[in-house]
DNA sequence: CCGGATCCGAATCGATACTG
DNA sequence: CAGTATCGATTCGGATCCGG
């Protein structure tokens, strides 16, 4: 038994030991969007130290989690192994559950393109979803968001390079949505899209208002549960 | 921004802060069992450091996931809040992905009550679930394991006290089962239950061994998916 | 620029001892 | 029972450096 290990036979302690290291799951996050190289996950991850990320790449592919692929055209990405891909309901649902508990952005938090692009797959609801085609700016990131039959696609428009899936869409969408990180609060259901406009959360820089609608409908996450409830005597 | 923040404004690095602490997702599922007291913990977690319990134990309690209830009955327990009881499914998902990764159990490994129980919950199938009702023993835990109507319900049998939710049953089981960890490769569906009888990962003491088919249709994980495919170019 | 490796101080973790 | 206190062992974070 390593001196580091809990010490149980038990599968969330072996699912802990793979990916419960610090930045592990987050590295899981980027990758779940697609293939990255070891710079974007760098800058996917402002705050991570080199050879943390290079720790934590060597632990997944150790675990099977992920695999180093060298690229035909020169270069090499990082990507989830097939048990890899296996955590993806999981990391929305974690993402799900954290997000109830979200405030405010501290100061010097970041949004980035992939977390924002996870953020998205995490509120879709499927059951509710709006056919759909804007542009989302969120400081400095933009999202192209496509939801159509059901499915939802996001296409990274922040760097200017589409990587992976093909170019961005030729069409112009029907709306340019411009947010702070207040868009929570509409995503979290404490503001009408209506409130969110004229509170500056957000703003319509082209198209009609009325698709905020359906966005709403479209990405939604409930509430926090309250603490101070739900005794269990 | 605190130190040991990871700067993002996400969902997901939101979840890892409150849980993602070393110790802390164990703290919960062994709490999505039931409430315990700090000692319970203590001895279901045998190589936690005292202190670090102390810390997570208020930190878990800050971010709203437990409770420090006083107990009428002099004492005290921890138990989730609601918000915290909300990473059932996922604890459970999380369980069932590491199973999968699960190989032998290492020299020292041990199986605690609330693991055990836990990974019976991971494992049931209510799709194909038989009624049941048996006593399970590996090493020195003891559950009485029932089904019915598609429902699972666990009662720890050691250590002798009934701790929650009344006493154990009256009636006998069915049967019971002796295991080692390898009924691992029982539920991982490596070995039928006659293999699993013949290779001595477990024996049915009383009662009749007819019922361990009952047992591998109502317990199951799929095993795990290769590393080496899945290839996303 | 890409893909790391190395070094070092700061913070955390683990083990043991001790206390109301 | 329910924790604190202490202290050495690890790990993390930040910065720098290096070969392609």
């Amino acid at each position: 038994m390593a001196a580091r290990s809990y010490g149980q036979y038990c599968g969330v302690t072996t699912a802990v030991e793979l990916v419960g290291e610090r930045w592990a799951l987050l590295i899981v996050r980027d990758l779940l969007v697609g293939p990255r190289r070891y710079t974007d996950l760098k800058r996917g991850l402002p705050r991570i130290p080199t050879n943390i990320l290079s720790t934590r790449l060597k632990e997944l592919q150790a675990g099977g989690v992920v695999r180093r692929v060298p690229l035909a055209s020169c270069g090499l990405v990082y990507e989830l192994t097939e048990y890899g891909r296996a955590l993806e309901p999981i990391l929305l649902a974690i993402g799900r559950w954290g997000f109830q508990a979200m405030g405010e952005p501290a100061a010097g938090d970041v949004v980035t393109p992939d977390s924002l692009t996870m953020a998205l797959r995490t509120s879709f609801q499927t059951a509710t979803a709006q056919d759909l085609d804007l542009e989302l700016h969120v400081g400095d990131v933009a999202l192209r968001v496509q939801v159509a039959g059901g499915e939802l696609q996001v296409v990274q428009l922040t760097p200017a390079a589409p990587p992976v899936g093909g170019p961005a869409p030729e069409a112009e969408p029907q709306a340019v949505i411009v947010a702070g990180p207040g868009i929570r609060r509409l995503i979290a259901g404490e503001v009408t899209p209506a409130e969110a406009i004229e509170q500056d959360l957000l703003a319509v820089v082209r198209g009609e208002q009325q698709l905020l609608e359906r966005f709403a409908r479209t990405f939604h996450i409930p509430p926090t549960p309250s603490t101070s409830t739900g005794s269990t005597p």
